[in-house]
RNA sequence: GCGCCCGUGGCUCAGCUGGAUAGAGUGUCUGACUACGAAUCAGAAGGUCGCAGGUUCGAAUCCUGCCGGGCGCGCCA
């Protein structure tokens, strides 16, 4: 259990006891028992408030009918804070109970950092929980675009978060590589083909219209020339698709792994239709009762969970629709064992999730475990003004040439800064800038001056120069650090800051809302700034400079921490 | 028309399982480099939290209605 946590449950111990004592001995009436299951201990907004805060002498009030600040007056003068941090216990506003701490109970906290290593806020509430993150799944169609770009952070980081507090994770891409829109993808392929031999064929008017099929195609005439020419039609669109959708894919797994994002499996939708999973699911359905015909089709009878309409599944011309492959897929997904399914979808999709949770339901699984997280669009803007798009003629600005423009870090960092319910701003020149108006420089930049005053260090023999991932524990003795030194407030902000750090992935993980460690990560930062502008850590002081340099080196250990959460790199050196 | 997301200082956004004087970045203004990296820091100005009701001891936060923006509403994916 970290630090934070031990504070928290003496406090809330203290309460407990205080409680119960004050009702036995009749200074409170016996309701008020009834809310000591629920005591809330809540970091106050003002400093002068303490610590923490608990309102439970305000919610109390009713059940106890009594005035809450009296409530809150008694309950305080029953509280013994004998050996523990808290130092002075005061009654204020309407009724809130705040506690100031001794800000010795920080003291552990550099200890307990050092000790833990990249392992500090590794929690365990996922229990080992097996859930399963699917993100991108783009169209293997076409390049990543934009807007595939914050899915594919928010997704990442959400499932490294989730392996933070514990989960097991599997990230998985699925391919739509099978369908109407491959079939679709074979006829433009067909198209480019033909033009790219010369004749006169346009691109059907639904088809996929992008530059990266024409040169797809013109590498496939340098190889083979007029070869499939004669074939049957069918042939050879397939021979086109296949080859493309190997090419398509192996860029966008390739473009993927340059902007740091990684899975563990790759799920065909292909496979689902070979092995037949498609119409096993259909006759289950069928089966149970959730399908029934009406005019040739089947339909889902998805409003019995909560749709608002019955969805089909088998078209009349008995070809499934994407549902049908869909809810083959999720059944597969369920069938694996996943506590939870989660899905990082575009906000252009969230239409769909009534009728997959239906069908989730209606599989026999329960629909609360599959989770979908909609993610909001991105505008791409240039100096503030909206970059021109269009996905019609396929004139998309492509994920690759953000990474291109702005580098990975920063990219990164822009999508996953705001919350994912909120639609984005991108700002290319922004995100390129390196200037104070870029904050992925302003934490990137605390960890490389971290780095330098440790170099500082070793160079005036302070102590051993640290290789890359060593940190001060790995080389000197901290028990010969006083770190009660530390007391000044931006070192006392700065310890406190990094004693929140597990309580901050904990909350992040819970309400599954990455957006919170770009935010954390920044606040740090900001915290280490300001200490550094109000401390001098290397001084003629010898206890106070190693004080100070185990606190250097602490940041320096959650910055990477975190980053490594966000995927962004924590350079020595800028 | 229905559904989902958003509406908070000039701009971009946090805060939203209700709590005490609404925060941050940027921009504007004023200060800080003859010692560890000024890509930094300190300070100031700047807000009827879209509007109107309601719930409550207490609402940016919950509920209802309206207004504004985005997205969706296929036997497309």
């Amino acid at each position: 259990m970290y630090l934070l946590d031990q504070v928290k449950n003496q406090i809330t111990a203290i309460i407990q006891r205080a409680l119960e004592r004050a009702v036995a001995q009749g200074a409170l009436p016996a309701e008020i028992l009834d809310n000591s299951g629920m005591i809330a201990l809540e970091v106050p907004r003002e400093e002068t408030h303490g610590d923490w805060a608990t309102n439970l002498a305000m919610i109390s009030a009713r059940a106890a009918r009594m005035a809450p600040r009296k409530i809150a007056e008694i309950l305080a003068s029953y509280m013994d804070l004998t050996n523990s941090s808290v130092e002075k216990v005061e009654v204020a506003g309407p009724g809130f109970i705040n506690f100031h701490l001794n800000p010795t109970w920080l003291n552990q906290v550099i200890g307990e950092v050092q000790t833990a290593g990249s392992q500090y806020g590794q929690l365990e509430i996922g229990e080992g929980e097996a859930v399963q993150v699917e993100f991108v799944s783009a169209n293997p169609t076409g390049p990543l675009h934009v807007g595939h770009g914050r899915g594919a952070v928010v997704g990442s980081v959400l499932a490294n978060l989730l392996g933070k507090a514990g989960y097991q994770v599997q990230r998985e891409y699925y391919i739509n590589d099978a369908g109407n829109q491959i079939y679709n993808f074979g006829l433009s392929l067909e198209a480019r083909y033909f033009q790219a031999l010369g004749q006169d064929v346009s691109v059907p008017e639904d088809g996929y219209h992008g530059e990266d099929l024409k040169i797809l195609m013109a590498e496939v005439v340098a190889e083979v020339g007029d070869k499939y020419l004669d074939l049957e039609p069918e042939e050879r669109r397939t021979i086109l698709t296949k080859f493309a959708l190997k090419r398509k894919l192996a860029d966008i797994e390739r473009d993927l792994r340059e902007f740091r994002v990684y899975f563990d499996n790759w799920f065909s939708e292909s496979q689902l239709h070979q092995e037949g999973a498609i119409e096993d699911t259909v006759r289950e359905l069928q089966a149970n009762g959730s399908i029934y015909d009406d005019g040739g089709a089947l339909w889902l009878r998805s409003t019995q969970y909560g749709d608002d309409k019955d969805r089909v599944v088998i078209r009349e011309n008995g070809i499934p629709t994407y549902l049908a492959a869909d809810l083959a897929y999720h059944k597969n997904k369920f069938e694996r064992g996943f506590s939870k399914v989660i899905n990082i979808w575009g906000a252009d999709h969230h239409g769909y999730i009534s009728r997959m949770k239906a069908g989730v339901a209606a599989l026999g699984f329960d629909p609360e475990s599959l989770i979908v997280k909609i993610v909001q669009l991105v505008t791409l803007l240039r100096d503030g003004e909206p970059v021109a798009m269009s996905k019609r003629t396929g004139k998309l600005v492509t994920l690759a040439e953000v990474i291109e423009e702005v580098g990975v870090d920063a990219a990164r960092y822009f999508f996953i800064m705001r919350s994912a319910d909120s639609q984005l701003d991108f700002d290319l020149s922004l995100a390129a800038a390196h200037t104070e108006e870029n904050p992925v420089f302003y934490i990137q930049y605390a960890h490389a001056r971290i780095a330098s005053i440790l170099r500082q260090a070793a160079d005036l023999g302070h102590l051993p120069q640290l290789a890359v991932g060593q940190s001060l524990g790995d080389v000197i003795n901290l028990a010969t650090v006083d770190v009660s030194l530390l007391t000044n407030d931006s070192e006392l902000a700065l310890l406190k800051k990094i004693a929140f750090w597990p309580e901050e992935v904990k909350v992040a993980a819970l309400t599954m809302e990455p957006h919170r460690i770009a935010r954390y990560a920044h606040e740090l930062a900001g915290a280490f700034h300001s200490f550094y502008n109000a401390s001098r850590v290397i001084s003629a002081d010898s206890a106070l400079t190693m004080a100070r340099l185990s606190l250097v080196d602490t940041v320096g250990i959650v910055l990477r921490t975190a980053l490594d959460v966000l995927g962004i790199s924590a350079p020595e050196r800028m």
